[in-house]
RNA sequence: GUGGUUGUAGCUCAGUUGGUUAGAGCGCCUGGUUGUGGCCCAGGAGGUCGGGGGUUCGAGUCCCCUCAUCCACCCCA
């Protein structure tokens, strides 16, 4: 097992279970489009500055989770470990510097050095979207309406949708300085992931789970009365916005989220079915540096998590879409027929026909086992026999029936009887 | 990175206080029909018991290390 077992972390998704990914993917390629969305398709790895100067130096992510290598060339490369920043390093080539907009999402696997647990692998896949360019609330809000539409799309329903804001960069700083002033005096009591967190970056405090700590941080000052009233306005403008579309939400003070480009809406959606990681999708309006470059790209987007997505459909019972279209197998009795199977499957094939033919000279029992196992629909039986006649016999492995049938007429024999 | 869990056949798992050639069910192969599947019956193939070291006359079983798994913490999707 282990000399099959791909690194830890990782792992290999094989045919049979293929079709739930499919449909995870073709769903996002129905909706997105319907808000004005293209996919745009990006490298797996990036410079290592992107992600540095993009998430944050200071983030866990690029603290302690990146794969970075140097290439052959001594560049620092690293696997990305979310979608935004290399999205942003491809945007900012274009005219959405200038003001202008565009809408794009990708689908992919992203990297992170993480312990796995359950919903947390090292390679996992993601599907995002960004509207990148403008600032306006409606779009913050039109951007979680079209994730809950897609949701609704691959039957995911009992989901909570939580959101805050983060207000403008500039608003940070009086916030930061009421949350340090206020925390200075009960540090001393708090878990040690706070005592850090108080130096590198006060606002995580806000969401550690830590029972000692609970107390504190309930008691804490509100940091969105700190922000400015255009930011105030900014995210009461969200909120209105998703009433208009009749989205539920729950306003929750205390989300921060850990990726240091996120201003003003942030939104976390969770589901109930998942375990200590239930969330689906993550996300917000966010302001990304890329290096040697002083002017942030701007958009909004969220990730939603696909292996997560797989999990909740299965908590939810939704049934994993299966591929109905008809098998046919081509069984061969003796090596002449054998022979005589090959063009012919090409001949089914080329007329849409899905087939499989047995290569080997095995006995008839054999062949209709094989036949039986693969869940054929039907047998197309060729022997000396059949051969000397110029014909083949159609079993149709339901009924048991059989049905001689010129090899001439055979495709358009087995798409008639079969395929409606 | 920290903690705990588990690791025996392709899969799901038994394996008694350490005791000769390690088992079951499912799956697979062959036969029971000169060329006919599913059900049934009979045979068969397949395992360095995750790996390494140690204790012992003797280790799947006990001890240490290591690798991997799953879960939780941290953090995130």
């Amino acid at each position: 097992m282990a000399k099959s077992a791909p690194p830890p972390g990782t792992s290999d998704i094989f045919p049979e279970e293929i079709a739930s990914w499919y449909c995870l993917e073709d769903a996002a390629r129905k909706i997105f489009p319907l808000y004005g969305f293209g996919e745009l398709r990006t490298p797996v790895f990036e410079y290592t500055e992107v992600f540095q100067r993009g998430l944050g130096d200071d983030t866990e992510v690029v603290q302690k989770e990146m794969y970075t290598f140097e290439d052959r060339g001594g560049r620092s490369l690293t696997l990305r470990p979310e979608g935004t920043a290399g999205v942003m390093r491809a945007m900012a080539g274009t005219d959405v510097m200038n003001g202008n907009e565009r809408r794009v999402y990708y689908v992919g696997p992203m990297f992170r050095g993480e312990r796995p647990a359950a919903g947390r692998k090292r390679q996992f896949h993601q599907i995002g979207v960004e509207n990148v360019g403008r600032v306006a609330p409606e779009l913050d809000a039109e951007c979680i309406a079209m994730l809950m539409h897609y949701l609704e799309e691959i039957g995911i329903t009992g989901t909570r949708l939580l959101i805050n804001t983060r207000g403008a960069l500039s608003d940070r700083k009086p916030a930061e300085d009421a949350l340090r002033e206020y925390f200075s005096a009960g540090i001393d009591s708090m878990c040690d992931d706070c005592k850090t967190r108080f130096d590198k970056n006060i606002w995580r405090i806000l969401d550690c789970k830590a029972p000692e700590c609970q107390e504190l941080i309930e008691k804490a000052p509100d940091v969105v009365s700190f922000f400015s009233e255009e930011s105030q306005e900014y995210f009461r403008k969200v909120c209105a916005v998703l009433d208009s579309l009749n989205i539920n939400y729950e306003i929750e003070p205390r989300l921060v989220r850990g990726l240091d480009y996120y201003v003003h809406t942030v939104f976390e959606l969770t589901h109930p079915g998942l375990g200590a990681q239930n969330a689906i999708a993550g996300g917000g309006r966010y302001e990304v540096f890329l290096p040697d470059s002083k002017k942030p790209v701007i958009g909004v987007g969220y990730a939603v998590g696909m292996e997560r997505l797989l999990m909740a459909r299965e908590a939810l019972g939704v049934a994993a879409s299966e591929d109905n279209t008809p098998v046919f197998y081509l069984a061969g009795l003796g090596e002449k027929a054998i022979e005589f199977n090959m063009p012919l499957a090409g001949k089914l094939r080329a007329a849409g026909l899905k087939v499989v033919a047995e290569v080997e000279n095995k006995s008839m029992k054999a062949q209709m086992r094989a036949a039986n196992r693969i869940g054929a629909t039907a047998a197309v039986i060729c022997g000396d026999n059949e051969l000397e006649n110029n014909i083949v016999i159609v079993k149709d492995m339901e009924k048991g029936e059989q049905q001689e049938v010129s090899p001439e007429t055979l495709a358009d024999y087995l798409k008639s009887q079969y395929c409606s």
